[in-house]
DNA sequence: GCAACGTAGGTTAACGATAACCCATGGCGC
DNA sequence: GCGCCATGGGTTATCGTTAACCTACGTTGC
């Protein structure tokens, strides 16, 4: 078949497609954007010319006439780890489903660093120079505040993770709540020496989850043990169990689970047993820790879910213009084996 | 301090910078672009204004007239687990690092619903309306090929973790090869009745890890053991412990990690211990295997490096306008404490 | 019988940036 | 003295789409 597209050639514009169904390109557009009126025989030849053309709007040009791209920005800030993975793939469901396109900024780097602020605001301008119609910033250090609010006027944002006291477009899973929650099981199973092993100082969830477990103790008029601080990893909650004094402790309330399962790891090492000889809850009850050894009492925190909302929120945000008031979404304990009364 | 910006009104144009620093808009966009001369006095006026007005360039527009967008795109088909998880991260990080701005569509769907193919079908097309200079392809499943074929033509793309025969534009962290070197430490063991515990058949990786464990029974003249099934998931791996007759096996080779953790914690539900009754290799070397009861023996795959090397060959299809060869990383055994020699 | 409205579609200009082209000036080689 | 190049910068047109406005015809209500 000679003559058939030797070359597909540059991309069809509305133009083209308009020539060949008979139209001018603003009926094409028309038609694509469902505003105006388009008579079902020219609906047609332009579904038609579409097809043959293979034509695809060009959203460059869409954004820039219309001034809304349909697109929403996420600033990452920090690994990819357990809980950022879920949030992410809660925020692009729920952006595919209400076919919001996305453009991610995702940097792990050292917070110490002081040019990590430098790239933190290249990376948001970025955003912001592609337009996208709000951004979700995910940023759980500490600190951030300042850099964040001068920067983020201009464009609808939700902050997901983010510091307790913003009272408006915000969304977390409470922290503070999961510490209460892990914490009080130990002390609802008679425990008194209750040892909590904390996440990152830098990190909100971190500080929220140690305020939880520093209230349940004083609650229960219990003494807080020393802090024992990892940085997430199992790698760290196995350092941290190669550290403590066993003897000092019955129960310990672990930042997350995969610090638990270092913890696990490094009792079993020394010849400690759970829950024979302490008790360990986590949080986050990712999918793995029903299967540690034991199977690990932890804090369920529904992080797609808050991805999903944050999209929701974003476009509600969007859509009115107003500030959208803080969302809290409430962990819910999960008791398994790795937890037991003392002795 | 009447006067000073009361809203902060539209964003502003090179126009407006022009305006502002006595030049036309042109000289602007040249001092962005660095093509071109521009004075130092002419070059200190413009970042005045660049600052008052706090400027940012378009985007839209930019690509708009030039034709090229900087922004690469990404379609991953399937859930963001732990090996998405480290591909994206090394995606965004070497997208970052060059500055390329990166699009993501994620959609986890059901690979039996024949709506799914449209599904893909639509969010490529996302992408490419976003006229986004490349695209990484990240789709694991089977029987994609001509889904994406007649697509991926117009614009440059690289394919991850894709079907073995793709000679050119595709990278991928060997699975054939983790799948003998996993088999082929078991059999050095002195175990001669391996088991294979699966991932799923659609899963390209999941059948080149199969072929790899075939072929170095074979070669050792082993008689292989009927395939037991899961879908990467610990709790599949726990099903699978459950229903396995202990006795007929001495050695595990399991497809990834977690289904080796969900198989551990099966086996010992069932009284049976690791390395004592049987021994047991993964697949991943997720950072938490090394913290499993046993420590996990596995195949390290660099899915971060994978990711970056993704980019790296994406920018030079484009930039060369030639396809690249492809690329397999190699795998490397672990050995930790789930291996040992039979009885 | 005609105003008002619904239907169907065309024309023009503009979004913000850059490619292509043009015009000056000054210095240098020969 | 003249051609040539480096420097510094302006003008114009254009990328593909859509907002705003306009035309024209047919129906309906009164």
């Amino acid at each position: 078949m000679p003559g058939t597209s030797p070359t597909p050639r540059a991309r069809a514009s509305m133009a083209d497609v308009g020539r060949l169904a008979e139209v001018s390109a603003q009926t094409v557009s028309r038609y694509f954007s469902g505003r105006g009126y388009v008579s079902d025989a020219t609906r047609a030849r332009i579904e038609a010319a579409v097809a043959e053309l293979d034509f695809r709007p060009n959203l460059n040009a869409r954004s820039l006439r219309s001034g809304r791209s349909h697109t929403i920005g996420v600033l990452a800030v920090g690994p990819i780890n357990y809980g950022t993975a879920e949030i992410l793939s809660g925020l692009t469901s729920r952006a595919q489903a209400t076919s919001y396109a996305m453009a991610i900024a995702q940097l792990d780097l050292d917070m110490a660093d002081p040019a990590s602020r430098a790239q933190i605001r290249r990376a948001l301008d970025g955003l912001l120079s592609a337009t996208v119609d709000g951004v979700v910033v995910m940023t759980p250090y500490l600190g951030l505040e300042d850099l964040l609010e001068g920067r983020l006027e201009s464009v609808p944002a939700v902050t997901v993770s983010g510091r307790p006291r913003q009272e408006q477009d915000s969304v977390t899973v409470d922290s503070h709540a999961a510490g209460v929650l892990g914490t009080r099981h130990l002390v609802d199973l008679g425990h008194t020496r209750i040892l909590h092993l904390a996440g990152p100082t830098d990190r909100n969830e971190a500080n929220d989850r140690e305020q939880g477990y520093r209230e349940v103790l004083a609650e229960a008029g219990l003494e807080p043990l020393p802090l024992v601080r990892g940085d997430w990893s199992a790698a760290s909650g196995h350092v941290a169990a190669m550290a403590v004094a066993p003897g000092t402790f019955t129960a310990v309330a672990a930042g997350n689970d995969q610090m638990a399962l270092g913890f696990l790891a490094g009792m079993r090492e020394r010849g400690l047993g759970c829950p024979r000889d302490f008790s360990i809850v986590g949080v986050d009850d990712m999918p793995d820790a029903r299967y540690f050894a034991p199977a690990l009492s932890t804090v369920e925190m529904d992080f797609a879910r808050l991805g999903r909302v944050a999209i929701d929120m974003l476009r509600q945000r969007i859509d009115s213009g107003e500030h959208v008031p803080r969302t809290r979404l409430e962990p819910r304990l999960v008791v398994r084996d790795s937890t037991a009364p003392p002795g």
